[in-house]
DNA sequence: TCCATTGGATAGTGACACTCTCCAACTATT
DNA sequence: AATAGTTGGAGAGTGTCACTATCCAATGGA
């Protein structure tokens, strides 16, 4: 397959296929001559992972390339996978250990985790993110409470055990491990469409379409 | 409250709190002279909302200028603040009805809202969002089926319950609307951090952090 | 033969969220 | 009163990001 091929198939312009390459998110086609190379379906399955993290994961193009990379490296176990893939979509919620305030939301994170006996690493980014959260609440005068986290957690230990159980565990690695990583960034997109709605459900419930004012 | 001062309580440079209120974040303050004007509580505590949105939300500048507007706009009802909200939050996610493809996706979703009864409006852009999610799941191999979108439809209703039960109906309109939207955009990210950990918690538990390859 | 296509490299674009610089009009300090 | 510092207001500049556009020499198929 020529690249404009690819460019066809992908609906993807020839520029951006480039572009790709040059990043190191799509492997060069086999050369065939100095001004020809050879594509495979591979090619246009890993073009369609990245559109897939792009544009519904809204992944920056160095975002993707770190989870890419993860999946191409055969060393990398599945848990370790699943872990960079975590850490990679966590947008950097910078700690800032020098403030007391956010120190403080910090402890609590991590009093929350241990009291749940979660595996969580002690410098796993997903803490700081939680107390990025925790902090901006506070300071918005709306401190979190165990009752309004309870739901939360209870929602996210359904979803988690389904996804970490729904994971294959034989078969070839490639395709496993790429599907895995996919759906666990687009599920995640599934999830928040799906508590929008069922929040404009209950809001139409509860405040009425036509009860209140229009 | 001069303009350094808000300056400092905020954090924030004061050619930043010049950009937002030329942008319309910020109401400007009350001029007491040609080159000097008060500003109140309410200024810093907007900020504060800003921030928290910018920051923790991810929200564009644009994005918050939209749902500042719903906030302040004393004839939006909760119900339609609430909707305000959401749809400014999704992630444009465009619709394409003219590929077949996209069409069979955004049907699904139909169907689905149908079959559980949610009062969800025909063009929310939730359902092209979810829509989206659904075509690349399936571009990707990995089609979605009742089974897999049981648990996040579970998840997304005991969430969405809690939270808009949660909202107090009485009481002063101002603050109760901004944080309503605010703890909203909040509890995203505390539910994505909390998916995140239980994931890796599922994870460790079923893969072994130590049984498996290192 | 000859012209569209390709690989490869470099430069340019538009959006975004600030950040910088100016200037005249003040205020506070000495 | 002189002087140093701050402010409002507006426009220009900056850095990052994800592409796009342009070039050029070398093919490859008609």
């Amino acid at each position: 397959m020529k690249i404009s091929e690819l460019s066809d198939r992908s609906g993807l312009p020839v520029q951006t296929i480039k572009y790709y390459i040059r990043e190191g998110l799509l492997p060069k086609g086999a050369a065939t001559a100095a001004t020809r190379a050879e594509y495979a379906e591979e090619h246009l399955e890993r073009l369609r992972l990245i559109r897939a993290l792009r544009e519904v994961g809204d992944l920056s193009v160095a975002a993707v390339k770190r989870i890419i990379g993860a999946v191409d490296d055969e060393a990398v176990g599945l848990h370790e996978l699943l872990g960079t893939a975590a850490y990679t979509l966590s947008p950097a919620a910078e700690a800032r250990p020098d403030e007391p305030d956010w120190r403080s939301a910090r402890e609590d994170v991590d009093a929350i985790v241990a009291e749940l006996g979660w595996q969580v690493s002690p410098d796993a980014p997903t803490r700081d993110l939680l107390a990025q959260a925790f902090l901006a609440l506070r300071r918005l005068g709306r401190p979190i409470v165990w009752t309004d986290l309870r739901p939360y957690i209870e929602a996210a230990t359904i979803i988690a055990e389904h996804e970490i159980g729904g994971i294959p565990v034989e078969g070839e690695r490639g395709r496993a491990v790429q599907t895995a990583v996919a759906t666990n960034v687009l599920y995640e997109k599934v999830l928040l469409a799906l508590r929008r709605m069922a929040q404009e459900d209950a809001s139409a419930r509860r405040f009425g379409a036509d009860a209140e004012s229009r």
